[in-house]
DNA sequence: ATGGTTTGTGCAACCGGTTGCAATCCTCGA
DNA sequence: TCGAGGATTGCAACCGGTTGCACAAACCAT
């Protein structure tokens, strides 16, 4: 006990009585090696609790077993992107996923102004692939990413025009969903307040809220319709000049869980209540929603299997060069809110 | 362009008709190599983007300059510690500070009752070093750790009769700023919603109320003292005791952000306005702070700088073996709450 | 001209696993 | 009794940097 002498495969081999050749293949499981000298090597290993030496390993197997996820810092002090409490959530699901199937995560803090970043990473040997959900410059990464040959997944609606896995939501019936929610809870002066206009995902949900409108034999109004970028803030901005457009409204299908929390602050301000007087729904089901007064009506983007599959696939890529692109259900999540 | 088949010092070395020591010194900018050897290199380097094999790099130097965030999942599919919006900050702020210094960040899943989790990552060499802030069961790990001679830097008060590095907050003070700004605000049943009873920084922040009280010629009322988790779920069962127990309080101090919207979802539901019937004062100032409606009065604990100070300090530890324990300041941050 | 420094570079071993190929031992059938 | 073929294991090269030490060229003073 104490200070370890036992470091190296060389030292199992020495304690074991077989050579070194022989000790990596029985601690891989090779089918090269009898039975019971595996046990015996296996013995003497757990017995002196050796590990074995992965920059050693990587370096001869010529791979790092090791995924990035790409971030990108904001202008506020070190801050991360704005989609926070999203990437978070994320996060947990991808990393346990990884460590599963005995891959490690590794942050990757990028410039997304500049288009060799992969290079670092990816010619370095530090890790296998990226997986990203980057709204910023999505295009401009996803071009290069595919130019350059690297490995990657992305969170989002995958680019016509070229071939790279993807997970995906069903942002159309998630618009519905929710404008099919109001609907039926009487309300007719539905607003849209929609992420940024150009993005995949806003234009889905903005189909699913036509399509609902248009199911109800509702006309859609310019001035229920307004776009932001996801953020509190936004929200805030949006609901005002939506207050001002159309006084009138009883109910808002925000894009995301931070929208719609600024929404209702500045619904609450102006004296409205929620869900009395305007009722809300959100996008994401983050954590916060649940905590939001009133509880918030959400989509739910089911965030653990989302992480789950932008790993596995992106493994599975890796391994296998299979290119996946999968699309997984929205659900409404009802609270008090709407 | 394209296929690089430049991939090795030994390469450039060859194409600079120089030995591959040569280009390793140079590249490391070694004062053996003259300078303008050096240039050449670099410059053959530049020209074919040459990027270094890290595993190699890593086997060499023994050292695999990368840092582990530990974090357990949760019960709950995947998720994170409790701690969430909490962790993602820090996060953010740890991974660009590591970054300048050419540190990379693992995320490091652990199994918080596994006392040999640190073996897997220290012992393979692939950290090579700890930042941890894990609640749960902090002592035990913090005692394996010390134990078995792991560099590691946690988030929190540091336990008495143990040397390691830390990063702490003047709770303490940051209860005091929450209670003096409540008494200023003219209330006088101030409740005190907490951590974990048994935690310094609960214990600390207690202080500081009681300091206030005391000041203030203000008796402390145990109906007023709940304790919880930290989570907003604890946050809505301690409000709902603090209510039963004594109806007429005007004033809670929450010791989270999550506990204090936990908390403000009960008094909205018992129909009690916030600031006007109850004030609210959280603890951490998480980006959700603002968006609560109302926006959250709460104590800021700087976090891109505590993320800061854990990479900065904890790697000054693994290269010099210093051990620092830093305190930062509490700053009160008034918003509509209270 | 000669011996002692610098200064700059190369050789070769080493970090700790992995793996193609050769070598050894057994078993079994003819 | 002998060789073919299968099962095990070892040898040695290799992955791509790093570095102690030897060595050669240039510089200096005597």
């Amino acid at each position: 006990m104490g200070l370890k002498t036992v470091k190296t495969i060389a030292d199992i081999a020495r304690l074991t009585g077989v050579s070194k050749s022989t000790v990596s293949r029985a601690l891989n499981d090779s089918p090269l090696i009898s039975e019971e000298t595996k046990e015996r090597i296996r013995a003497v290993a757990k017995e002196h609790n050796f590990q074995i030496n992965v920059s050693a390993s990587r370096l001869s197997l010529q791979q790092s077993r090791t995924i990035a996820f790409a971030v990108h810092a904001q202008k506020n002090c070190g801050g991360f992107s704005l989609n926070d409490l999203f990437l978070l959530e994320l996060l947990g699901a991808i990393s346990s996923t990884l460590s599963t199937l005995h891959y490690d995560l590794l942050v990757a803090n990028i410039n997304p102004h500049d288009p060799a970043w992969p290079h670092e990473y990816l010619d370095t040997g530090r890790v296998d692939g990226f997986i990203l959900l980057t709204s910023t410059r999505k295009k401009f990464h996803i071009g290069t990413l595919v130019k350059m040959k690297a490995p990657f997944i992305v969170w989002g609606t995958p680019l016509p025009n070229y071939s790279y896995c993807s997970v995906n939501s069903d942002n159309f019936n998630g618009g519905r969903l929710a404008t099919e929610h109001l609907l039926q809870k009487g309300r007719r002066r539905i607003a849209f307040m929609g992420g940024p206009a150009d993005e995949g995902e806003t234009e889905q949900r903005y189909a699913g809220y036509v399509a609902a409108l248009k199911e109800a034999g509702q006309e859609v109004a310019p001035t229920l319709v307004r776009y932001g970028d996801w953020t509190s803030d936004s929200g805030m901005e949006r609901m005002q000049q939506l207050l001002e457009a159309s006084p009138d409204l009883d109910a808002v299908f925000a894009n995301s869980d931070l929208m719609a929390a600024g929404a209702m602050n500045v619904l609450h301000a102006r004296g409205r209540r929620v869900p009395q007087d305007v009722a809300v729904v959100g996008y994401d089901d983050l954590s916060i929603a649940r905590v939001n007064s009133p509880p918030l009506t959400t989509i739910s983007q089911n965030l653990p299997l989302v992480g789950k599959l932008l790993a596995q696939n992106l493994i599975q890529y890796v391994e296998t060069g299979v290119v996946t692109n999968v699309t997984i259900p929205a659900h409404l999540i009802v609270r008090e809110s709407a």
